[in-house]
DNA sequence: GAATTGACGTTCT
DNA sequence: AAGAACGCCAATT
């Protein structure tokens, strides 16, 4: 069976996130062809604990960080971004941008 | 079973 | 232009 439910997609796309970069809620849903469902990203995300994505490399349009709050510590995630190179300050990424990885331009 | 919330973003006023 | 309301699907209460 194809569990092609809007989380599963999440997954997909959420796991292909490359190394040092990173995306928004927003550009994943776009992506699979709901821009409104954005939420419905941030809640698969919430179940990304039980699956091996990344959701470190997801956040909000404006590259803040606003899943943190989920995570197990409190700057894990900050740490996670750092770690792959990425500038964060204040729970926001510098460069945001810069660093933005849109599934339906780069993964075409 | 119904109502509300939820890691957001778009659209209307 | 800025602010407020709505929309999406699923899970939780």
């Amino acid at each position: 069976m194809e569990e092609t439910n809007f989380f599963e997609k999440v997954y997909e796309v959420a796991r292909l996130i490359p190394y040092g970069r990173v995306t928004s809620y927003g550009a994943i849903a776009k992506y699979l062809g709901a821009a409104r469902s954005a939420r419905m990203v941030g809640w698969a995300m919430n179940n990304s604990g039980a699956k091996d994505v990344p959701a470190h490399r997801v956040v909000n349009r404006v590259g803040m960080l606003t899943g943190k709050q989920h995570f197990d510590g409190t700057n894990l995630m900050q740490q996670l971004l750092e770690n792959e190179g990425i500038k964060v300050k204040d729970n926001q990424i510098q460069d945001f941008q810069k660093y933005f990885w849109d599934p339906a331009k780069e993964l075409l």
